[in-house]
DNA sequence: CGCAATCTTGTAATGAGATAACATCACCTA
DNA sequence: TAGGTGATGTTATCTCATTACAAGATTGCG
């Protein structure tokens, strides 16, 4: 199944409004940045918000951010989540760049393969300064 | 200067105490659990384990493992912690294989030279099964 | 229909990870 | 010996995430 299978119509009304809250932010978010945008939305709890952005990870159309705990709306034109991303995060702007690189998830699964470990899911972020950031 | 410059003995008592806990464990520590361990030799609050941590993170003897929120004693022969390095984090012993690939790293640099990213730091973590979890 | 099974939701409380702020101590050096 | 620097200790607080339990909503089937 393709992780974009699901449309927005799919989605809980919970969900609808946590991917909305993340499709609408410049940047990653946090859940509890989240809660807070969404409390006149009927969002009390961070049980909540988890349980959605659980779903929509699973659902492939938010990404979590390991080094920052944080998430992203997903925003890559044909995002696989079975295939390795890979995250630039710019330590200035907070804004991400995701992409997918062929020749880099090749080389990821041949050291797998290498190490004899059966791999289950890649995490590759990577920190510096986005193009927009370097001229200061 | 390398990572490795810095001997057991250059570090103060707290560092030698986390770097010991870390090094006789099995697989990665949390802060709290390092705690936990060294109540007895005289830590008692969150904010020591985690400032020797910095220390021995910023020397290159340990590395924080970012999808995890754990630390793990530097166990790569001649570790270079400008490198890229990739974790294999085992999901079923939690034990974790520290590796380097020059070809991966130049692919990352690529990737990042591509995108006109200024790489700082790379965070490359794997999740699956290590060889001797998949025989059950 | 009516009831049970199951899934989603709401709420409160708590666990786990990390840092801020401030006081103190040890050591080096001019 | 006075003063600077870096390491320590302590308390409180902040952020991130989950457990436990109650209450609705929905589906399936007798």
């Amino acid at each position: 199944m393709s992780a974009h299978s699901h449309t927005h119509s799919d989605l809980t009304k919970n969900q609808s409004l946590v991917m909305d809250a993340l499709s609408s932010s410049e940047g990653p978010l946090s859940a509890y940045t989240i809660l807070d945008q969404l409390r006149d939305n009927g969002m009390r709890a961070p049980l909540q918000v988890y349980r959605a952005l659980d779903k929509l990870v699973e659902y492939g159309l938010v990404h979590r951010l390991e080094s920052l705990n944080a998430f992203v709306a997903c925003r890559h034109p044909n995002c696989d989540s079975n295939k390795t991303i890979i995250f630039m995060i710019c330590e200035a702007c907070d804004k991400v760049n995701e992409i997918t690189d062929a020749a880099l998830a090749k080389n990821i699964n041949k050291i797998a393969a290498s190490e004899k470990f059966a791999l289950n899911k890649s995490t590759v972020e990577l920190r510096g300064l986005c193009p927009a950031c370097q001229t200061d």
